[in-house]
Formats: C-alpha cells, structure tokens, sequence
RNA sequence: GGGUGACUGGCGCAAUGGCAGCGCAUCGGACUCUUAAUCCGUUGGUUCUGGGUUCGAAUCCCAGGUCACCCA
C-alpha cells in the first residue's frame, strides 16, 4: 500500500471518529501522570497485582498489538514509555455513555502513531509490564503517517535530518540529546546568573560585521534602503556595555558565518561571550574550566567522560601551556631562537610544516606550526595561552613578552571549543590593528573586516581592564553528549533543499549577488 | 573546492546485464496477558533525475541532484 493509500485511509478513520461525535483533532487531556513517575512510583508492584489510583496520560501510540477482546497499545509521553491494558468489557463499561462500541472503534478507528489518551488504573500485567488499565480512552490526534519499520527505526540519516521530529519519535537516545543540550545551556546560565553576571541581548543584524575573522551573511533592509550583516560575534557591543558600566555580562546566543558545512561547523551555531571587569586572562581560565566542569557535573554527574571511544578527564586544573611550548613539544621548533623569518621558513619547511613560505609574519608560522602539528595532540582539555599579536587584533599585549598577547584558547578532543583574552582597552592601539584589517579588506580579504568607528569611540570613552570568552556551546554539547556530528547537536541543522525535477520552482524577481 | 561511497514500496533491506523480491507497517479475517504478539489472506514500485550503450539496464557509461565520510 502506497503511502497516499495509507493517508486516504487514515482520513477515513478520522472522518469516522467525527461520525461518532469525537473530534480526531482535539483541544484539550488532563494529564495526571507521566510514563517515567509512574515506571518509578510502582516499581515494585508484583505481576498480576493491580492498583485502585485513578491515573490519566497522554501520549505517542507506538505499538499495537491487538487481540479479540484485549489490546495492548505502547504509549510514549516526553518522559519514555508505558503500556496500555485495554479490556473490551472494561472499556465498554468505562465509555457506555458515549459510545457503546467502544472497543471495536479502538481496533477499527487507532493507528500506531496516533496520540492517544487514556484513563484508567495501575496493573501490572501477568508478563511483568506495568500498565495502565484503562477505562477511558480518546485519540486526541489522529496521524495520516506511518511509524518507521517499529523494529529497525529510522536510520537514513538524511531523512533524519530533514525529518527530525520523525527521528525524535522513534530514536529515544536523540531525544535525550536535545534534552542534555538544555540543561547545558540552562546551567551555564545559573552559574553565571549566581554570580552575578547578568547577560544583554545585542543586535543580530549589523551595519557592519565585526569580532572575528569570517565571512558574514549579507541581507537587506528595505525601507532604510541598506544592507546589513547577521553577527558573525557577540564581541563588540558586549565590550560597549563594559564600557557603559556592566561589569559582568555574558550573551549565549546564535552567530552567523557564511562558511562551508561539515561534521564540525553549521552556518548557524551558539556561542556564549562572557566579559567580565578588571579581571585578567588568568582570571577567565579558571571561569572557563568552571564554565565546563558545573555543567558536565550538573548533567552527568561526573567529570571523566568518553567522546567517541576516547577518556576524557575534566576534572581541573587544566594544563596551561604556551603555544611557543607547545610547538617546541611536538615540532622541536624553537621559536623564541630564530633570528630572521626566514631562517624560521626554512626549519619550519624542514619540520614539515605545508605553506610555511607564504605566512607573513613570524606570527602567523607559528600559529601554522600549532595548527598543523599541535591542535589535534590535545585531546585532554587543555590551555594554550600567549598567541602572536599578528593573530589576535583585540587582545591586550602580554604584560612581559613582547610580540604576543594574554590570550589563551581551549582545546579538547583536539578541537578549539573556546578562545579568550585580556581585552584590548587602549584605543589608539586598537585604532591601528582595526585599520590593519580594514586594508587587509580593501586588498580582498572576504574574512577581514572594515573598522567600527563606534566601537573605536566607546573605547575612547575608556573601558576598565577586562577580560572576554567565547565558547562554542554545540562544540561543548558534542563532548558532554558524545555526539559525532554538529548535526546531531542542533535540531534543525541546514541541509539545501531537495530538488523535485517535476515541480519547476518559480523564481520571481531571483536576486543572485 | 577535491576524492570516495550511498540512493530500490511509508520504514529496514535483497536482486550474475535477463519476470523487481523479502521483512515490518497497511488492508481483510481469527484470537482476553502481549512485548518486533501469533496464525491465514491482501494491496502497494517513474529502482534519485536526465541522457547513452544494449535484443534487454536497479545493475554498465556520461551528466546532474541530495547525503555521508576523508582531504583542503
């Protein structure tokens, strides 16, 4: 059977359903119990033992199995799954007022997939599955489309993105993904909150996109006849509200790039940038490792997790090594001892560093070294801090080291999960490195930036010391929920649309930039 | 951007270049303790799209689409 034949069937049954007086598309089920409380509460009910507490659920009918006079129905609520028991005699008994054939409308009219409620009491059934033993029952929504193979599940993983409410009904584990995911969220939130941070909504759409390298989403505003940028950071007006005189503030929200897709990036992600005043960079790792730690107690109940096969222990401190260190750890490259860059271009081709010839500046070769040779060394959570100035235009110069900066990012499963810095405050100084990345844009950098004059004015109205993070909220969601994929992290993770060559798509007035 | 692979009823999967098939679901029937219920019967296909080779294509070739993995 095709599956239009299975859709006219089922809008048959529902047009039945309003034959007999039941509305399949209903308002309203007073729910007294979930599936997971009552699992919990009766325990220890012996098999064939019933209990007289009237109860009342709700919930996905996943499975039938149905008998001549007797039927047993699987029902999924948010919290997981019981079983209804469902008597001819008791049923008809039960709902005598309202229909007379009560359960032979049950057998005829439901459908795995329907949303059903149910009234009735505790049983435990001669087979050892709790249940409810109902009296009342009514499909509250009547579903035109079949369940996946009930036994097999939905495993296309295309389908199961595009289809993700489809992959939520049958795949319990990616429920509870999405389910870890806010908790996440919800506890970064309170640790803050408790201390005192408070966190300020800033714009999404931008005169002009700035706080990171990357290339951002375009749109346009009619009436103001202009375009705008979707953020590609949180960063800069955050820093504003220092400036104004918040000393604790955080954003955890969405930021747009327009990059390329894969397991580790989606052109939509979550960041969370948190500033905080008169605080340094030493300051911020602790937070950071907190930022981390409370969450993955607060939702796992452990710090020593595994990501995809690998032990990862979070417990702090973490180790805290400079990115000249770490280069010299697993390159043996020294770069405090080189002279000219180009004695540096040459170890570093030797050590096998690929493009070292076209890094323009002794910066930007070790920060290739780190990347090529180092980053996927650092599965344990792990600090590395001192970055070349040339990498890090709005950070603050290091207090003692000439030519690097207080910044340190974070890294685990070999992966940068969150960067942070002690904030730039002079103005003069940040006027020039903006003014660097604005030429870098004029000569055809997609990535750089043009300089915010606004920004470059709050800072002259002088902002205290202060340091700032960024974490990525699904990086981290990946590591506590041991997911392969950003994809799985993210609900509704962007796909292009399927082509359909018998619907030719109309495009009026198509706008290609 | 490059490479490799996948795509077949609603779902999960078969099919040496030779009649497109199986399980689940559906539909009809039997059944008061099932757990992927069981038993009997039944319907459902533009094999991702478009071309080509061939007597004959799900299968081989070319182009395109979407997804996955690896690389940049």
């Amino acid at each position: 059977m095709s599956s239009d034949d299975i859709r006219g069937t089922r809008l048959e049954k529902a047009s039945q359903l309003r034959e007999l007086g039941f509305n399949p598309y209903a308002y309203r089920w007073e729910v007294t119990h979930h599936a997971a409380t009552l699992q919990a509460a009766y325990a220890d009910l012996a098999p064939g033992e019933e209990v007289e507490t009237q109860v009342s659920v709700a919930g996905r009918v996943m499975n039938r199995r149905v008998f001549g006079k007797l039927a047993f129905f699987t029902l999924q609520d948010e919290t997981g799954t019981i079983q209804l028991y469902l008597d001819k005699g008791k049923i008809e008994a039960g709902m005598a007022d309202v229909d007379a054939d009560a359960f032979a409308h049950l057998k005829q009219l439901s459908d795995a997939g329907d949303i059903f409620g149910a009234k009735g009491t505790i049983k435990r059934t001669e087979k050892g599955e709790l249940s409810v033993s109902v009296s009342q029952y009514a499909i509250l929504t009547k579903s035109l489309q079949p369940l996946p193979d009930k036994w097999h599940g939905l495993t296309d993983v295309e389908k199961r993105y595009r289809q993700r409410y489809v992959d939520l009904i049958v795949n319990p584990e990616v429920r509870e993904t999405f389910r870890r995911r806010a908790l996440i969220t919800a506890a970064i939130r309170r640790y803050l909150s408790d201390r005192n941070f408070i966190e300020i909504e800033t714009p999404v759409l931008q005169s002009e996109a700035g706080g990171a390298d990357a290339r951002p989403f375009v749109t346009y505003h009619n009436t103001l006849e202009m375009d705008l940028y979707l953020r590609i950071a949180t960063e800069l007006h955050l820093k504003r509200l220092v400036v104004g005189g918040f000393e604790k503030v955080f954003e955890l929200g969405r930021v747009f790039r327009n990059e390329g897709i894969s397991t580790r990036h989606n052109p939509e992600f979550t960041t969370i940038e948190v500033y905080w005043a008169y605080g340094d960079y030493h300051d911020m790792m602790t937070l950071t490792e907190e930022l981390v730690t409370y969450p993955a107690t607060e939702v796992l109940d452990t710090l020593k997790i595994s990501y995809q096969g690998q032990d990862i222990d979070l417990t702090p401190p973490w180790r805290r090594v400079t990115m000249h260190d770490a280069v010299l750890e697993q390159t043996g490259l020294d770069f405090t001892a080189f002279q000219t860059l180009e004695d540096a271009k040459a170890a570093a081709k030797a050590a096998g560093i690929v493009g070292a010839e076209n890094c323009a500046s002794m910066g930007h070769l070790l920060n290739e070294a780190f990347e090529q040779k180092v980053e996927a060394t650092l599965i344990q959570p792990t600090f590395v801090t001192d970055y070349p100035v040339e990498i890090s235009p709005l950070a603050k110069p290091h207090r003692s080291k000439p030519g690097l900066v207080e910044r340190f990012e974070l890294f685990m499963v070999g992966r940068e999960t969150a960067n942070g810095f002690s904030e730039l405050t002079d103005p003069v100084d940040q006027r020039d490195r903006l003014e660097a990345q604005a030429a870098r844009k004029a000569a055809g950098d997609l990535e750089a930036h043009s300089v915010d004059q606004d920004f470059i004015m709050a800072l002259e109205y002088g902002m205290p010391p202060t340091v700032g993070m960024g974490m990525g909220i699904d990086r981290l969601v990946m590591v506590l929920t041991d997911s392969a994929s950003i994809r799985d992290v993210i609900a509704f993770p962007l796909l292009k649309p399927e082509r359909h060559e018998e619907k030719p798509e109309e495009k009026p007035g198509e706008e290609d930039k």
